[in-house]
DNA sequence: GCCAACGTTGGC
DNA sequence: GCCAACGTTGGC
């Protein structure tokens, strides 16, 4: 089993929405590398949920992939904005997974939390400078030292 | 294949 | 709203 961090902005969709609905697709990731690791992704897999390009960012709640990898239709659909004209239902060019909602955090572990926690969370791809990959792995040890903040 | 221009991400 | 960092595009 493996361990995943997936960004979201909350005004688009927040872990408040994700509880709301269950389940998600989760479209849109148009980055080669974020995709890459959602083809890696496995049911059954951890996801930490965090909330991106807001206030206080951080990781908010706990989900799990429901899915393996499949082609994400939004790039077929002209009017999305996630439309790719590249992209052929022949040869699609852009996966996702389903993910389900598992819990809300108490509270917000933030970006600035996860920064002082030092080097039990050295080498968290989210902590790298410059970092902007929307969908990540996490280490085990990551995973747990980041979840024992709470 | 290089790289300048451009667009996007996302913290601040 | 600013802007650093990064990915992509397209001319050459």
């Amino acid at each position: 089993m493996k361990y995943w961090l997936m960004k979201s902005e909350p005004e688009a969709f927040s872990i408040d929405d994700l509880e709301r609905v269950g389940r998600e697709p989760w479209s849109g990731v148009r980055n080669y590398l974020a995709r890459n690791f959602m083809r890696q992704m496995a049911v059954g897999d951890g996801v930490l949920f965090y909330h991106s390009n807001t206030k206080v960012p951080g990781v908010v709640g706990v989900a799990e992939v429901a899915s393996d990898a499949y082609p994400d239709p939004t790039q077929f659909q002209k009017k999305s904005d996630y439309y790719d004209p590249k992209a052929t239902r022949e040869e699609p060019r852009w996966q996702l997974v389903d993910v389900i909602f598992k819990r809300k955090l108490s509270r917000i572990i933030s970006l600035e939390e996860l920064r002082a926690a030092g080097e039990q969370l050295d080498g968290l791809e989210l902590l790298r400078r410059g970092s902007r990959l929307s969908v990540m792995p996490v280490n085990a040890a990551h995973w747990k030292t980041i979840l024992s903040l709470e």
